[in-house]
DNA sequence: CATGGTTTTCAGAACTTTCTGAAAATTCAG
DNA sequence: CTGAATTTTCAGAAAGTTCTGAAAACCATG
């Protein structure tokens, strides 16, 4: 019944580098290796497959498994007669990628714009304490134009999104016959249009 | 001489906030307080400065300051007539925002996409082995989309990037356009040398 | 509602990271 | 050169985190 296969070098490879990868962000060694054993695993894992083929204990598994739910990285599922819980990571990579970005905005980024906003709040009392605030608001400004952007890229399709990505800067083209052409030509009316479109 | 006021309730909300944060990132608590320092100061600081406003040791900053060069986050200075180093965060928070994505992108992006280049190699032996190198491959394929893409908007002037993100979606227009008016109208055309331009 | 299979919790051992004070090294003015 | 000012290094103390085994809780089934 174990689909615990002894783990190829290639496979072993990249468990380990995405344990030791792990520890630069803020995920823990056991829980990168366990998603990575997730991401290329052919079919879903109980928890005692994983703590077999990774050697943790079984309770140290339970724990990465709820954090890896916490951080919504793996999705559970039951298997027709068996009690057992099975885990395992989304098919689609993009899909991955919004969700960790999601994740890790909730986490690191939210927190901070808060702080920020109220902090944009207080009336300063002399001249350091305009010149932070002023700091602070460029951070803030910053943050949240990057924070709406992303979410407008991260609503789109798989599909789309990766057309514009590799698009890549010619996209900017755009913007300089927004820019160039003031008012000449079909060109520019042209780009315009196809910027603004009809959600604006 | 030493520039070092008590620093605002304003400054130091901001300064331990970014002490939590900087756990959450890989960067440590003390590191964290100490750009945050940097960050909303009018002036340059030294390292005396640093630790008296900070409370901490002052190899304790030493240490820091030298985590936040190889961060290439804060710039050294020398003031006339004063043999200490001074620092200081840049400027432009475009700027900032530029160099952290990328060291962030050499410490944690580059090793994995060359463990993956190598993983790509292997001839895999069996059936298990071809699906994780498959995955492996579209985790590949994603990272490198997604670094290319940065790589562009990155080499972009701010006012330009600013721009771009400030168009938002609005921008997949043009991609719709291209799509969905297949070969019909000036619309079509136009929108098209808007994307393409003359770069390709 | 008792049983056995399964998951979760938790105290503390093992390990890692951070921080300090003391000492060494460096730098520069005289 | 000398020596005072400054920065860096480093061993080990303090703090924080990860991991385990044992026990508790859960829960579907007979």
């Amino acid at each position: 019944m174990s689909p615990a296969a002894p783990l190829s070098s290639l496979s072993r490879e990249f468990i380990n580098h995405f344990g030791e990868m792990g520890s630069r962000w803020g995920i823990n060694r056991t829980v990168g290796q366990m998603y990575a054993l997730l991401f290329v695993s052919q079919v879903p894992l109980n928890a005692d497959d994983m703590a077999d083929a990774l050697g943790f204990s079984r309770s140290n598994v339970s724990m990465g498994l709820k954090e890896l739910q916490a951080w919504r990285l793996v999705r559970l599922r039951h298997l027709p007669g068996d009690r057992r819980e099975y885990f395992e990571a989304p098919e689609d990579v993009w899909e991955i990628f919004r969700v960790l970005a999601t994740e890790r905005r909730r986490r690191e980024i939210e927190p901070t714009l808060s702080m920020l906003r109220s902090a944009l709040l207080v009336t300063p009392d002399n001249e350091a304490e305009r010149h932070a605030q002023a700091r602070m608001r460029e951070m803030h400004d910053l943050i949240e134009r990057l924070m709406s952007w992303f979410d407008e890229i991260q609503k789109l399709q798989p599909e789309t999104a990766m057309q514009l990505m590799d698009l890549g800067s010619k996209v900017t083209k755009v913007l300089e016959m927004r820019d160039a052409l003031t008012g000449r030509g079909r060109a520019r009316k042209a780009a315009e249009r196809a910027a603004d479109g009809t959600t604006d």
